[in-house]
RNA sequence: GGGCGCUUAGCUCAGUUGGCUAGAGCACCUCGUUUACACCGAGGGGGUCGGGGGUUCGAAUCCCUCAGCGCCCACCA
C-alpha cells in the first residue's frame, strides 16, 4: 500500500506485462465488433529500434483503447526472415570466419542461415514486451511457417493458372557483389560525377561516322545496334547503314527509333540490349542480337575480347578508353554527372543483366487496387499518400520476384532438363529433382523476393482461407507502418489481398515517418548517433518512452527523435503516480469505500465537467487518429486540472470518493497512453481488488454542474490574481477583503490555502489592491507605497484589455461579419466583448485609484 | 524532369472543414523545504507562424509567387 515517492518503473513493468499475459489479456474479448491490426513483423534476429517503440506506440495505443472500448481487439505479432537482409548479416558472419557463400550450395547455405538465425535471434520479443505490446502471443507468426509458405505456394500457383506469373529473360537489376537481383523499387539511385565520352563508329565503307556518346564505354563490346531518331534529318540517309565497331570491328545497323532524344548528344545512340533496360527495349522491337559482355559476378566475361577479359566494369571502362584512344575513335570527354543506380544494402553500382525469371503481372493486380482506391475503401493518414500509392499502381512494372539468394521461401516450380521451356509447378521444394511423367525436372534454385511472402501477410496470419479468425477478423481495421515502404508494402498488399481474398487487407493505413536521431540525420550504425531502445526504457521507463515518442508527432513526417520529451512524459507518468499515492492516503485502505461521482462543492462540480471534456476529447482525437493530441489533452487534465487545482482543493475540502471516482476514471482513459503505471496504481487500489485494468471497460462520463462548476473558474480568477500580485510585489499573504459576497465567504478557506492570503474578511469598503480579474469585488490588503510598483503590470493590462476591445468592437460593428459570420460565431465574440469591457474597466477604476496615490505621492513626499 | 512535403518560441515539434489574446515539452528568469510529487509548486519572459502579394468580415490555416530545406518517382544514352 505505501508507495514510495518516486515512480520507478522498472520495479513494475516485467511483472505488469506477466500479469497480462498470464490472464490472458491480450486475446480478444468475445465481441462481434472488431479492432484488428497485425503488426509488420519485426526482423527475427534484429532488435527492435526507435521506430518500432514509435509504431508500437501508435498500434498498442489504439489498439488498447478499443479494448477498453469492448471491441474484440486483436494484435497479431510476428516476425521477418527478412531474406537478403539477413542473408548479408550472415554473409558478413561468414566472411569474418574466411568464407563466403561461394562455399556452400544454396540448400546447405539455407542451413546456415537456418541455424544462424535461431543463434542470433534478435530481442525483438523481449523488447515488444517491454514496449508493452498488447499483442495475441499465441497468435504468432513467422514468416517461414508452413502456413505463409503454403499460402504463398497457393498464390503462385493461382497466379499461375490465370497467366499473371510469367517466366522470362529480362532486364533485371543486379548487384554483383550480392549476387541477385532486385524489383526496380528496390533499387537506389545516387548522384555520381562521371564523364561522358563522345565516341566515333565508322560507317562501313564510307568515310563518314557517327559519334555516339555514353557514361559507359565498355558495353560498347556488347552493343549490337546505333539508333537515331527516324525524323531526324542529320541522320536520315544513314538509317540502314552499317557501323564497324571499334576494338572488335563487329558490324551492326543503323536503325531508327522513337526513343532516342534528337537534341541530346549527338543525337545518335549506342545500343547494347544485354545491360540497359532502355536499350533492351529497343533491341526487343527490333529483333537485334543480344551480346552479354558482363557476367554476374561485374567482371567481364567470355564474349568480351580477350584482353578484356576478367577485368572489372571499372578496370574495363579504363580499359576500353584506352583502346579508342589508341584508335583514335575517341572524339571528346566531358565531365558528367548522373544518378546511378545503387544496390541499398553495399552500395554496389547495380548492373542491369539480363535474366531468366519469374515476374508477375502487375497491370491486372493494380486496375482492382486503383479502383479500390479510387473508391475511397481505404483510409489514408496522411490522405495525401492515397494519391501517391494510386500513381504507383498507375505506372507499376511488372515485378521480378525472383532473388538469387538462399535464404528464402523456395520458389515452387520446376524445369525439364530435356526442355527449357517446359516449367510445372511443383511444391516438393526439398527435392532439387523430381520425375513426373516420366521426365526429369529441375527445381529453380531461386527464392521468392520476401515482399512476395509478406504483401499476404493481414490474410496468412489471419489463417485464410478456412480459420474462424480469417471470418472474424478480416479485412483488418489498420494497417500501420513506415512510410518508406509505402509502394514495397503497403501498395502490395492491397494488390495482393485484393486478388486472393477479393476485399481490401485493410481499412486504414496509418503511416508514421521515421524516427531521426536527435541531430537531424537518418539514425544509422555507420554513423553511430543511434539511440538504443533498451537503454531509454531502462531510464525512463516504458510508458514514458511511448508517450514522449508519440508527443508532437504527425502522420508521415519524419522528425527527430527529442529525449526531452521521453523526460516530460517520465515526468508525466510521476506526476500520476503521486496523484493517486495522495488519493490512496486519504481513502486509506479503506475497501468498503465507493467511487461515486457524488459532487458537494463547486470544485467537485468542476473537476467532473472537466474530467467529461477529457474523456469525450480524448476519445474524439483517439478515433481520428490524432494520438499526439489525445495525448495533450490526457496531460492537461491531469497535471493542469487534477492535480493543480482539484488535488489542492481537495486539501481543504475532501471529497474521498471523488477523488477514487476521478482518479479510476482518468486510469482508464490514461491506459492506451501509459499501460504500464496506470495498471501499476490500478492494482494497488483496494476497490479494485482482483481486477484488470487492462482488460477493463473504457469509463463512462458523469458530469458536474456548469453553474456550480462556474463558481470554481471565479475562484480560480481570484486565486490566480492574488497569486500575481503577491509574486510581482514580493509581499506576503495579504488579506482578502471583499464586500457582501456569500460565496466567498464559503470559500474563504480555500482562498486561503490556494491563494497564500493572510484571511479573508467581509467589508463595506476595501482599501489596498482591487482586483481586475474577477467580476466579485474584491481587494488585496496591500499598502498604497508597495502597490504602487504594481502600476507597470496594471498598465500592460490595460494596454492589451484595450487592444483585445477594439478588436471585438470593429469585428462586431463590421456589417460584413454579422452577416457572414456563424451565429455562434458572433455571439462568442459578443460575450468576449463584454469580458473585455468589464476587466478593461476594473483596471481603469485602479489605475486611476494609483494616479491620485501617486500625484498626492508626488507632493507630499521631498525626494 | 515530374510529384509531394517542410519552413511556427533558444531547441524538438503540435496546431481537422479559415473563427478565443497561436500552443506543448525541454531550456531560461524570479520566488518557494505549503508532507502527493524538486521527475515539484507559484509567477514570469520569449514567436509580426520563411519573404512578398492575393482571396475573405476574418488567414499559421486557402490561392499565387520568391527563397531555403527535405523526401519520393522517373532516368536522355
Amino acid at each position: 500500500m505505501k508507495l514510495p515517492s518516486v515512480y520507478d518503473p522498472k520495479e513494475y513493468e516485467d511483472n505488469i506485462y506477466a500479469l497480462w499475459e498470464g490472464n490472458n489479456v491480450f486475446v480478444p474479448r468475445d465481441s462481434k465488433e472488431t479492432f484488428t491490426v497485425i503488426m509488420p513483423p519485426p526482423n527475427a534476429n534484429a532488435d527492435l529500434h526507435l521506430g518500432h517503440a514509435y509504431m508500437n506506440a501508435v498500434q498498442d495505443t489504439l489498439v488498447r483503447y478499443y479494448r477498453l472500448k469492448g471491441r474484440a481487439a486483436l494484435y497479431v505479432p510476428g516476425a521477418d526472415h527478412a531474406g537478403f537482409e539477413t542473408q548479408v548479416v550472415f554473409e558478413k558472419h561468414l566472411a569474418k570466419e574466411g568464407k563466403s557463400r561461394f562455399d556452400f550450395s544454396r540448400d546447405e547455405l539455407y542451413g546456415l542461415v537456418w541455424d544462424f538465425v535461431q543463434k542470433n535471434k534478435g530481442g525483438f520479443e523481449r523488447q515488444l514486451r517491454r514496449l508493452g505490446a498488447s499483442c495475441d502471443w499465441s497468435r504468432f507468426t513467422f514468416t517461414l511457417d508452413n502456413q505463409v509458405i503454403e499460402t504463398a505456394y497457393e498464390t503462385f500457383r493461382k497466379m499461375w493458372d490465370d497467366k499473371l506469373i510469367y517466366r522470362g529473360e529480362r532486364i533485371v537489376n543486379f548487384c554483383t557483389f550480392h549476387g541477385t537481383s532486385f524489383a526496380d523499387i528496390e533499387v537506389v539511385y545516387k548522384e555520381e560525377p562521371s564523364k561522358l565520352w563522345h565516341i566515333r563508329y565508322p560507317i562501313k565503307d564510307s568515310k563518314e561516322s557517327v559519334v555516339v556518346a555514353t557514361t559507359r564505354p565498355e558495353t560498347m563490346l556488347g552493343d549490337t545496334a546505333v539508333a537515331v531518331n527516324p525524323k531526324d534529318a542529320r541522320y536520315k540517309d544513314m538509317v540502314g547503314k552499317t557501323v564497324v565497331l571499334p576494338i572488335t570491328g563487329r558490324e551492326v545497323p543503323i536503325i531508327a527509333d522513337d526513343y532516342v532524344d534528337k537534341d541530346f548528344g549527338s543525337g545518335a545512340v549506342k545500343i547494347t540490349p544485354a545491360h540497359d533496360p532502355n536499350d533492351f527495349d529497343i533491341g526487343t522491337r527490333h529483333k537485334l542480337s543480344m551480346i552479354e559482355v558482363i557476367d554476374p559476378d561485374g567482371k567481364l566475361g567470355q564474349n568480351a575480347p580477350e584482353k578484356f577479359r576478367g577485368l572489372t566494369v571499372v578496370e574495363a571502362r579504363d580499359a576500353v578508353v584506352a583502346a579508342l584512344e589508341a584508335e583514335s575513335a575517341l572524339q571528346s570527354t566531358e565531365d558528367y554527372t548522373h544518378s546511378v543506380g545503387v544496390c541499398y544494402k553495399c552500395g554496389t553500382v547495380i548492373e542491369p543483366l539480363v535474366r531468366d525469371q519469374w515476374f508477375i503481372n502487375m497491370k491486372p493486380l493494380a486496375k482492382e487496387a486503383i479502383k479500390k482506391l479510387n473508391d475511397n475503401k481505404i483510409t489514408f493518414y496522411p490522405a495525401s499518400k492515397k494519391k501517391e500509392v494510386v500513381r504507383y499502381l498507375e505506372s507499376v512494372r511488372d515485378w521480378n520476384i525472383s532473388r538469387q539468394i538462399a535464404w528464402g521461401i523456395p520458389i515452387p516450380a520446376f524445369q525439364n532438363v530435356e526442355d527449357p521451356n517446359d516449367w510445372i509447378f511443383n511444391t516438393e521444394v526439398k527435392q532439387t529433382e523430381i520425375e513426373v511423367d516420366g521426365k526429369k525436372y529441375r527445381r529453380d534454385p531461386d527464392v521468392f523476393d520476401t515482399w512476395f511472402s509478406s504483401g499476404q501477410w493481414p490474410f496468412v496470419t489471419l489463417g485464410y482461407p478456412d480459420s474462424k479468425d480469417y471470418k472474424h477478423f478480416y479485412p483488418t481495421d489498420l494497417m500501420e507502418t513506415g512510410i518508406d515502404i509505402l509502394f514495397q508494402w503497403v501498395a502490395r498488399m492491397i494488390c495482393l489481398g485484393l486478388y486472393i481474398t477479393d476485399d481490401i487487407p485493410f481499412k486504414t493505413v496509418y503511416l508514421h515517418g521515421m524516427v531521426r536521431s536527435p541531430d537531424g540525420r537518418k539514425m544509422s550504425k555507420s554513423l553511430g548517433n543511434t539511440v538504443a531502445l533498451e537503454e531509454v526504457i531502462d531510464e525512463h521507463g516504458s510508458d514514458a518512452l511511448r508517450m514522449g515518442i508519440l508527443a508532437g508527432r504527425s502522420p508521415g513526417y519524419s522528425a527527430a527523435y527529442a529525449p526531452m520529451k521521453v523526460v516530460g512524459a517520465r515526468n508525466f507518468c510521476n506526476k500520476l503516480w503521486n496523484v493517486a499515492r495522495f488519493i490512496e492516503s486519504k481513502v486509506g485502505d479503506n475497501s468498503s469505500l465507493k467511487p461515486e461521482a457524488k459532487p458537494n462543492s463547486s470544485a467537485d462540480h468542476w473537476i467532473l465537467l472537466q474530467l467529461e471534456q477529457c474523456l469525450k476529447k480524448v476519445e474524439k482525437e483517439i478515433e481520428q487518429y490524432r494520438l499526439s493530441e489525445a495525448y495533450e489533452t490526457l496531460y492537461r487534465f491531469i497535471w493542469d486540472d487534477f492535480a493543480d487545482w482539484y488535488i489542492e482543493a481537495s486539501k481543504v475540502q475532501t471529497n474521498e470518493s471523488l477523488l477514487a471516482y476521478v482518479l479510476e476514471t482518468v486510469l482508464g482513459i490514461a491506459h492506451p497512453f501509459a499501460p504500464f503505471v496506470t495498471e501499476t496504481i490500478w492494482q494497488t487500489l483496494p476497490w479494485k481488488k482482483n481486477t484488470i485494468l487492462a482488460a477493463s471497460d473504457w469509463p463512462k462520463a458523469a458530469s458536474g454542474e456548469k453553474k456550480l462548476a462556474a463558481d470554481f473558474e471565479e475562484i480560480k480568477n481570484i486565486v490566480s490574481e492574488a497569486r500575481l500580485i503577491i509574486s510581482q510585489l514580493q509581499t506576503t499573504r495579504p488579506q482578502l477583503y471583499y464586500t457582501n459576497v456569500p460565496f466567498i465567504q464559503d470559500n474563504a478557506e480555500l482562498l486561503i490555502q490556494l491563494a497564500g492570503l493572510g484571511g479573508v474578511n467581509e467589508v463595506r469598503d476595501g482599501h489596498g489592491l482591487f482586483l481586475t480579474q474577477t467580476t466579485y469585488t474584491c481587494w488585496l490588503d496591500i499598502d498604497k507605497e508597495t502597490a504602487l510598483h504594481y502600476l507597470d503590470k496594471l498598465k500592460a493590462q490595460q494596454t492589451e484589455q484595450q487592444t483585445a476591445v477594439t478588436r471585438f468592437e470593429q469585428r462586431l460593428a463590421n456589417k460584413s461579419y454579422v452577416s457572414h459570420a456563424p451565429k455562434d460565431v458572433i455571439d462568442q465574440t459578443r460575450q468576449q466583448l463584454l469580458e473585455a469591457q468589464t476587466l478593461l474597466a476594473n483596471i481603469n477604476k485602479q489605475i486611476e485609484t494609483f494616479s491620485e496615490v501617486a500625484r498626492n505621492e508626488a507632493g507630499e513626499l521631498p525626494d
